[in-house]
DNA sequence: CCACCATGTTCCATATGGCGGAACACAGTC
DNA sequence: GACTGTGTTCCGCCATATGGAACATGGTGG
């Protein structure tokens, strides 16, 4: 039953590309990415403009608006794991000058839902952005996420999900990536040595609810050099059990 | 020309429900507050579901998923006033136990796009939220916005923006509120004291770009009792300048 | 200077697919 | 068991999205 509601589902594609697209679009830009017709590029791209989420440049480009920092408002100010989340993930990188990144996971990727970044320096991560998403295989969240998952859904989604090769180090066979999962469970946390980005080298441990449901993983990434996972590891396996027991008393939520 | 593309138009619509609403929402909850026959409802939110913006509820209600923030990161990423303003906030509200809140002028409102809380407290003032958007009159960053703009767009929406009264203590009449910007302009800043949320006193300062436009306003918020709007002024105006500094030589952006 | 190409925009006959009222199914309540 | 509130499905009507082609526009290079 595809083709439902097609206007709808463009225009949030085309909302989408814009918002991911580092510069302006033009309208046959947008047209060759989607594999659109010309005319319902412009079509949508006007009706995007009206409804105030897209805005036309000077030279007749397009770009997203701060606007739709509206739509995501509510669900970063409602998600309760994210407002018990930050002050954690706020003492944990000023205390070890890596960045932070709580993600959940969406859509069978790893979704970045809360982030912080040590005190005087943006972020060094380029994973660790509100609202950017990650192969499961390929960053150290998306390994816990997979590891703690019930074994209908983990054994569905490792035979489904593609492993595309992101850098010379991922892992791409899936007896591979089913063995790191095991050791992933035995150790408590999960590593990422350059396995989704040349310069980033990532920790990452679960947070649970009441019920040892794998709720969320928790990741700190910094430079792969000289990088000790076992310093890593323990503060955030700390600060994660500080979570899971706060958490414990709240209403699950998807 | 209106009423063009409206699957879209209303998809949009539903979705900011969605995003605003506390509560996961049923289709007559929908139907009735946005004025649609049920089926209407029905339609776009499974659409929205499909498209994996909206989730369904055991209970049959919807709610809006974190896959909005996808829609989001980019902006946020990308907007280089944001970038350069995340340290500055840390350190703002690290030193003055402040709620610390980037807003610009979108679509007759302000509109926060980047914020900051003290270290270990989450947010206390009920704007300090991304996205969040707030009434120009009573807020402290909207006053500032409203009074470093060029005199013609300032006109214009003093004259059409509707001034509701949010507090007892709310600007609502047009020539008070002209009075006021004058005062803003002249002390170089701007106070909200509980105009806008009994809970909520807020100092705001302008952000300009080399060309001294006025790009953003510059907000600090914290409880009113014992306030100091000067205690807090000066810090803020420092943090501003250097922030106006750093941005000068950057390309303007809408 | 003009031919050229790529881009944005407008137009239009066609039929796809959205439309909403009404009928249906299902609970929970008094 | 009648009732009120849900959510869901159905269906004939016709609004309106569709995409190709024609029309602008403007920058580039021969």
């Amino acid at each position: 039953m595809p083709a439902a509601l097609r206007p709808l589902h463009d225009g949030l594609a085309l909302l989408a590309l814009l918002s991911d697209a580092s510069e302006a679009q033009g309208v046959s830009a947008v047209a060759s990415r989607l594999g659109w017709p010309k005319s319902r590029a412009h079509r949508i791209l006007a009706a995007l403009v009206a409804a105030g989420y897209a805005a036309r440049d000077d030279a007749r480009r397009y770009r997203a608006t701060p606007q739709v920092l509206a739509l995501a408002s509510g669900v970063m100010s409602r998600h309760p794991l994210r407002a018990h989340a930050l002050p954690v993930l706020r003492r944990l990188c000023d205390r070890t000058g890596c960045d932070a990144t709580l993600s959940v996971l969406h859509a069978g990727r790893s979704l970045a839902i809360a982030v912080d970044s040590p005190a005087g320096r943006p972020a060094d991560d380029p994973f660790s952005t509100l609202g950017r998403t990650s192969w499961l295989h390929g960053a150290a969240n998306g390994k816990v996420l997979l590891a703690w998952l019930p074994l209908a859904e983990q054994e569905s989604l490792l035979s489904t999900l593609p492993l595309p090769r992101l850098t010379p180090r991922t892992i791409t066979d899936r007896r591979r990536l089913a063995a790191e999962l095991e050791t992933v469970r035995a150790a408590g946390y999960a590593v990422n040595d350059r396995e989704n980005h040349p310069a980033v080298f990532t920790v990452s441990v679960p947070v649970f609810d009441g019920f040892h449901r794998c709720l969320a993983a928790l990741g700190l990434s910094r430079r792969p050099d000289d990088a000790n996972a076992l310093r890593l590891a323990e503060p955030l396996k700390r600060a994660a059990a500080g979570l899971t027991r706060t958490i414990a008393g709240l209403p699950p939520r998807s």
